[in-house]
DNA sequence: GTCAACCTTCTTGTCAACAATCTGGTTGAT
DNA sequence: ATCAACCAGATTGTTGACAAGAAGGTTGAC
């Protein structure tokens, strides 16, 4: 059980480590990631954090500069706002197809998450609701079958954790974005594309407007250093 | 000179050799990349092909499979519409910004490639009219300052040379798409962001035909092995 | 002739030592 | 006091040898 971590179980248990150490806040962006610290404290060999970089790396999490190693990325305000732009793109596109694609099976799973959600809000249970919002869009992905966008989506929200982070504790958010996810989960069940992608296109509308209006008041004080 | 290319610039080689034998047709899909193989035909170390590798497959433009190695990725048609339908929700949004956000030398370039599509697809010159519809996509996505955008873009397009290829080639493909390109142009330019959109929208859509027509019949005989 | 177990060969994965480079601080001159 | 050159420690990059695993062919039993 001491035995270090050895190259492919290493490689994915270091990233998604540092994944996690990132999204619960205990790293920083611009914080330095110095190999052989990873090494030791995660008791896997260079090699495997080095790879597990890379890894982190093309998911835009991590950015390496060559011979001066990694760091945490910093996502400025603006690039959050175009990556929840593109997201819109790509999520108008997938409730689009999820209208007119979903199994019978999806959409009762849709109308039973609405409900779930609804619940949630009059109950108060925030964590709750936040696990049932991020089902609903991996679900709706799922019903377009478009496996293509749902990469892109992938890739897009890596970067992201922090800000969702910061965003989904507002008081009163919940109960702002429950009414724009019904409206995404009846139009989708409901089989019309057009309201679908309106209702995408609205419910994101208002994340970005949250996100401009965080831009002056960060709740986090982020201490980034160049 | 008959050193090895090392690291950090073989890497960046070596991909791009790859990257140019796949988009000249000397790599089929479906084939085994061998690592010591690239490494004696680049004259780099297999360190710098195993990196490159690992770009490509981040690229998806070759798949990694452990202890199997690294094959050219095969694309299907389907994927393909997918990948296009993808690009036609990006490209909407660029188009969108664009409009609204060009400079004023950006529209004047607008139209000066639209002139010049004009005059290419009056000569015949299709490789000409290829170039210049290249520039054309890259312009909008730069007077749009949808950086996130243009990565995702860059992401999507990988995969699909081999389409393009195909398509390209088709006898009165210039023509046809010349005036849907001109929409565009004349959208952005005059700084309609719907029609923008809309136009965009259109010439995406017609993409999409082709390559599902091109289903039925595929000019190239693709040796594909498993 | 067919099938399964084995064995050889080819290929990828791992590692630890070594080299190259960067960072930050120290020294000495002006 | 300021600045540049320099030095030491820290950190990343590179390499070649070795280990582990897969693929395919061969042998032998039935």
């Amino acid at each position: 059980m001491t035995d270090k971590l050895t190259g492919a179980a290493g490689r994915q248990y270091v990233a998604e480590a540092i994944r996690h150490s990132l999204s619960s806040g205990d790293l920083s962006p611009g914080q330095r990631l110095v190999e052989n610290d990873l090494a030791e404290s995660y008791g896997a060999t260079r090699s495997a954090v080095r790879e597990a970089l890379q890894d982190l790396a093309a998911e835009e999490i991590v950015e390496i500069v060559p011979r001066r190693g990694a760091r945490v990325r910093a996502v400025s305000v603006d690039e959050a706002i175009q990556i929840t732009e593109c997201r819109s793109a790509l999520e108008q596109l997938c409730a689009m197809k999820a209208a007119t694609r979903a199994s019978q099976e999806q959409r009762t799973e849709l109308r039973q998450i609405g409900a779930e959600m609804r619940q949630a809000v009059a109950d108060g249970a925030v964590h709750t609701y936040s696990i049932l919002n991020q089902r609903l869009h991996e679900l709706v992905v799922e019903a377009s079958g478009q496996e293509v966008a749902r990469r892109q989506l992938d890739r897009l929200n890596g970067p992201m954790v922090r800000f969702q982070f910061r965003l989904a504790l507002r008081p009163g958010r919940p109960a702002q974005s429950l009414q724009q996810h019904l409206a995404i989960i009846d139009a989708i069940a409901g089989g019309d594309a057009t309201a679908a992608a309106r209702a995408a296109a609205a419910h994101l509308e208002d994340v970005i407007e949250q996100l401009r209006s965080s831009a002056a008041m960060p709740s986090t004080p982020v201490p980034t250093r160049v």
